[in-house]
DNA sequence: ACGGTGAAATACCAGTTAGTCCAGTGTTAG
DNA sequence: CTAACACTGGACTAACTGGTATTTCACCGT
């Protein structure tokens, strides 16, 4: 057992935070200074993680510039939270997004549990039909707690990315998501504005996005043909 | 009947003080001897009270920094990367494995140039029906390297976890997984060994694994019954 | 008078902190 | 193009932290 010094703990959750992709491959990492205080430590403390981290290859220092992370450190891409929008512009297409819905509510049981809210606190129900150079792709619904993203309950979310819009106008900023996913048959309903028939697989995907303090800000809920969406993602094997 | 020792009384008025707030959430405590000196008794004394408390979980302790307060907010990042086994262990459920198919071939195209090895070069495919408490839940193809996992060609692999086998028998550790999910329909032959009828949706997973060295390992493909399965993970997003 | 026990006092160690000053870098105003 | 300025990591210091060990003392029941 490793004695638990604050070095060693600033040392797990950084090399923590690389694996995960949180730093771009290429990037610089904030200012000494800046990240001694996000995580607690000491300026001293945090260049002892620093050197280590640097010694075994996970980081490279730069004299007066600052820390980078090594672009290729091993071959293939780290893993991500990449938004629809993101995600169909690395890929060439154009993202669409027709709203459907846009409405101040209360909140559900379930809705206000997972959000941490008060049950029938107010919230913003957005549903859009989410396309790639507009053949329909996805039925996305979106619940925010009103009180973080009050913004949001007017805008024109139309062919807008949703993380960007809330982080620009809430300065709300997502880090981290749980997701579930599941495999579905397409009721009438979804088959009609998705223009697949009835019955066909869907994938359902069910997210919690969450800031960096671990405060959840978002409730959403995916319905994509299956016929036309894939779900990337990389995963890590806790040591 | 507890005796009024020093130490009972210093830990009586420490939790008095922390319970009616005294000390933010989230703060540092005075250092051990300007507190033992606040209390009036001696610094070992001090810590049998401090101990304690921490042992109640009402303190924390960090060496070289002091004592502080805990703030109620937890709750990092769950693990991301969890075999079968494991998923269905920690709900509880008994997984099973019936092994339909192990043998030695060459590999494919796609299969090769997946674990970076010569085209024909001979691979281990193992072809498993995976489920939980006897219900089947998953038809599982997973192909390896014989220069890596040759141990795994002749062993029984009934009901094992496939990751712990070949860390067990041939020293490697999965590190990252590249997945892919998709939503599809079941054929005749799938719906028959899972149970379920044609056309129903089922949860198809691609999967590259990684040792931490980033070489590919092991390739998986997994078809889940769409409603006996949740695929769940987290994903982090770049600052 | 005996040993046992808890408390106190003391000293030292290694890790941590907050602070200062420095030289090099990148950006920007003029 | 240059000068000014904000920011970066690098290096160093002095004070402080909990962790640990040792010694001394006061009190208790026997």
């Amino acid at each position: 057992m490793t004695t638990v010094t604050a070095s060693t703990q600033a040392y797990a959750q950084l090399a923590g935070d690389l694996t995960v992709g949180r730093y771009a491959p290429g990037s610089r990492l904030p200012g000494e200074r800046d990240l001694a205080a996000a995580l607690g430590v000491s300026r001293a403390t945090l260049r002892l993680a620093l050197s280590r981290l640097e010694s075994e290859g996970a980081l490279q220092r730069s004299a007066q510039r600052g820390w980078f992370v090594p672009t290729q450190l091993l071959g293939e891409p780290p893993s991500t939270l990449q938004s629809f929008t993101e995600m169909a512009r690395s890929r060439g297409l154009r993202p669409t997004a027709r709203v459907i819905r846009q409405e101040v509510r209360p909140a559900g049981m379930d809705e206000a549990a997972k959000l941490r809210i008060a049950p029938a606190a107010p919230v913003i129900e957005i549903d859009r039909l989410r396309g790639m150079d507009g053949t329909p792709v996805c039925y996305d619904v979106v619940i925010l707690p009103e009180s973080r993203a009050a913004a949001l309950a007017t805008a024109d979310l139309t062919d807008a990315s949703l993380y960007d819009e809330l982080r620009r106008r809430c300065g709300v900023e997502v880090h981290r998501s749980a997701y579930t996913l599941m495999a579905e048959s397409a009721d009438a309903e979804l088959a009609r504005l998705l223009g697949i028939s009835a019955g066909a697989p869907v994938l359902v995907g069910d997210e919690v996005a969450y800031t960096s303090d671990g405060t959840p800000v978002l409730i959403g809920h995916n319905k994509y043909r299956g016929d036309a969406y894939r779900f990337e993602a990389d995963l890590f094997r806790r040591v």
